[in-house]
Parts: structure tokens; sequence; C-alpha cells
DNA sequence: AACTATTTATAAGA
DNA sequence: TTCTTATAAATAGTT
């Protein structure tokens, strides 16, 4: 690409090397966003010059992410290398690169707890928008799962309740019957005496007969309300 | 560079990026090792397909020590860690450093709350807002409104069959009344006499005396399974 | 920094 | 994927 082919050897003119280091560079920075964008890629680039400047460049400019993505990619390796402290000297090395990680995961984290935003740019926090995502996608599995836990009790609830039904309308029948048997002199009305206001304790999911009759007249009633993480689903929706 | 002139934008069609990646991909890192080599820089390249496959080039191919390179440009704190970190009198640096990174982290949480959004850009913000708005309203609402309409229904179910048991068990203790009225001669058992099974139909919600009676014997019984939306929630989960 | 003459890169097609 | 080719882009050397 100019006025005569590439040798590939270091440019000795130290001015001529400079140059086409800057010319190189915005061109290299160049074709790395240009295949970020037209392929779909995800492409970090860093680049020190002879005198130790750095450049850099990331798609959406979250080189952390991707540096930690390729830290992953690695990870095996690594893993390898930081389960070998061999020599003493390694131990700092090891250190800081621990620290290092740990360092970007606690930022990756972050990110994907929504902070972080003061630096980003647009592009930044649109990604950041995709994790979100997923991020809200666990919680609401877990949050469905709660719902899921909430209904199945009412559901057992309902069960019971039926069952009680059941075996009270066994008892009536029998009692009924009873009644026809003994004395059909005196007709009795079906219809209540109000003698009596039993409510029927729940909570405890007792089924069956023997039971309501030393509990009828608990006052305890079953929670009616709606459960408290409805509240918020309702405040939601609104 | 070709047979017509780059658009900086995706390229809809998968295979032609796919060609497109390749080639580029070749070129960009053709162009780094040539800055490198050349220039006398120090570069690191790293690239993801969009498939998540890794490509990378690294001067001298040692991508660590030039991450590293990296990763103390990048922080301050870590180039004086990494610079002596055996003495012991880096202790208070030590600390000193960690301190101010833990502020840095506190900052960037605060902004994952969505505060210290001060330094956001706009546009950023503007993106942040569409993410956490768009992300969680019209899936979940949905959802949330469906699970709340089945639960309410549930609820109702509940209630009205606690009330038919009061119901019942008003029957009962009125029927053992008139019993024990009538001829205490003959000691009735409240042990069941298994002539009648019923179940009490409550898909109607019908609810109070009068009616199971004459429907007591129908087998229709209430749903007690998991609704078809939880399925689907269940699902999801795994 | 601008300007060309050229070399390179590469899009499209096979 | 690879090769070919027409063209767009990059850039070495120059101003």
């Amino acid at each position: 690409m100019g006025r005569g082919p590439v040798q590939l050897r270091r440019i000795d003119n130290k001015i001529s090397r400079q140059v086409t280091f800057s010319k190189r560079r915005a061109g290299l920075l160049k074709k790395a966003h240009e295949i970020s964008v037209l392929c779909d890629a995800e492409v970090a680039l860093i680049v020190f010059n002879a005198k130790g400047k750095l450049f850099e460049y990331s798609t959406d400019s979250c080189m952390e992410r991707i540096l930690e993505r390729y830290e992953q990619y690695s990870y095996a390796e690594r893993q390898l290398m930081a389960s070998d402290p061999e020599s003493q000297g390694n131990w700092t090395l090891e250190y800081a690169k621990l620290k290092s990680r740990i360092e970007i995961l606690q930022k990756n984290q972050r990110h994907y707890v929504g902070q972080d935003l003061e630096t980003l740019s647009i592009k930044e926090l649109q990604n950041l928008e995709q994790q979100l995502d997923i991020a809200l996608k666990h919680i609401r599995i877990r949050k469905s799962q709660l719902m899921y836990d909430s209904i199945s009790e009412l559901q057992k609830k309902e069960r019971a309740l039926q069952e009680q039904n059941t075996q009270l309308m066994k008892k009536v029948e029998e009692k009924e019957k009873e009644l026809a048997q003994q004395g059909h002199l005196q007709p009795n009305e079906d219809q209540d005496s109000p003698n009596f206001l039993l409510s029927q304790p729940l909570s405890s999911l007792n089924i069956g007969c023997g039971t309501y009759q030393e509990e009828g007249r608990s006052q305890a009633r079953t929670n009616n309300r709606i459960p408290p993480w409805m509240l918020r689903h309702v405040s939601e929706i609104n």
C-alpha cells in the first residue's frame, strides 16, 4: 500500500517508524471496529507503542468484559499454571494475577448488577442492558418458582378442604339417617338453628373426621389474603 | 476494498458475514503483526466471532504478559502493587490501594443501583432507562397478571370451601343436638357408616346450605391440577 | 497534515 | 473453503 511493497522488518528510521505507527494504528483500529460491526464479532485490541504508550480498541468499549471472556476461554490452561506454585518467586506474580482476576470478576459482577455506569458509553450501556436482561431472567425464574410453591400450597389446602367437606357431608347424611330411623314423629328441619357459628381450622391442614369436633370452635382462620409477594406484583402491574 | 464501498453495518446475510469475517480476521491479524514488527509495538488482539469462537494474536505470543501490562496501565494502584509486593513496608501501601479500590467498587455499586449517574451522558441514561424498562414490562406484567388471576381463583375456591365446611359443621352439630334430645337410650357412634362416599362439587362455587344435598352425589371434582400457564413456567425453570 | 502513486485488502462471484 | 478479479482502501513516500 504505498510507493513500495512492505518489508516486514522494523523500520529503522525513527521518524518514519513513528509516522507509520500512527497511520497503521489508525488503520488497525478502524479495521478492528469494522470487523466488529460487520461480522458481529467481539474485538479487543491493545497496542503499546515503542515508548510504552497505550492505545486500545474494544467492541462497545467494554474491554474488561472481553478480557474476562478471554480469561474464561483459556481458563483450563490458567488453572494449571495457578495451581502450580512451584517457585517462591512466582508467588508475587501469582498473587498479582489472582488479584487482577478477582478485580475483573468484581467489576463484571458490578456490571451485572447494573453498577459502574459512570464510565459507560451508550454502547456499553446497551451491552449492560443485555446482561441485565439475563440477570432478570434468572430472577424471574426464581420468582416463578416461589409463585409455583405458593399456588401448590393453595391447591393442597383446597384439596384438604374438599376432603373435609366430604367427610362432613357423610356425617350429615348419617345423622339424618339416624334421625329418620329413631323418631319420624318429629320432623326436623334441615335449616340451621343459629346456635353455633363454627369456623373450620385449616392452617394445620388436618383432614378427616375426629379432629374438627375438638377444634371446631377455634377461631383460627386460614389466611385468605393475597400473599406478600403477590402484593409486590400487583403494584408492579400498575 | 472490493466490488463496492463498505457500509459500516452488520452484514445481514449469514454466509457473507461469515466469509467476510474470515477474510477480515486474517487481514486484521496480519496488520496487527505488521505494526508490531514494523513499528516495534506490542500488540494484543482478541477476537470472538459471533459464535463465540476465539481468535487471537499477540506480539511474541505472550498474551498474558500484554494483558497484565494492560491491567497495570489501567490501574495505577496495581502498578504500584506489582512493582514491589514483597517487602513489609508494602502492607500499608497495599492497604491504601485496597481501600481506594474499595472506594471505586462502592462507587460502581452505586451505579448498579442507579445512583451516581451524573457522569452519564443523556444518551447513556436513555439507553439504560430503556433497557431496565422494556426488559421487564411486557412479559413479566403479563405473567404476573395471569398468576394473579389464577391465585385469586384459588383463593375464591378456598373461601367457598371453607364456608361450605362451616355450614356442614353447623349441620352436624344440629343433628347431634337433635339426636341427643330425642333418644339418649341408644348411644350413636360418631364414626362413619360407610354407606356414602360423597364428593363436593365446587366448580360452580356454590356455597351455603340447601345445594349440596341435591348435588352431593355428583362426581364433578374441582380441578386440582397445575394450571397450564404454570406448566410453561416450570419448563422454563429447567 | 495533505497528497498521490501504489500496494493491499477484500466483496462478490465461481 | 479457496481462487479470481474488479475495486475500494490503506498507506509509503513525498510535499
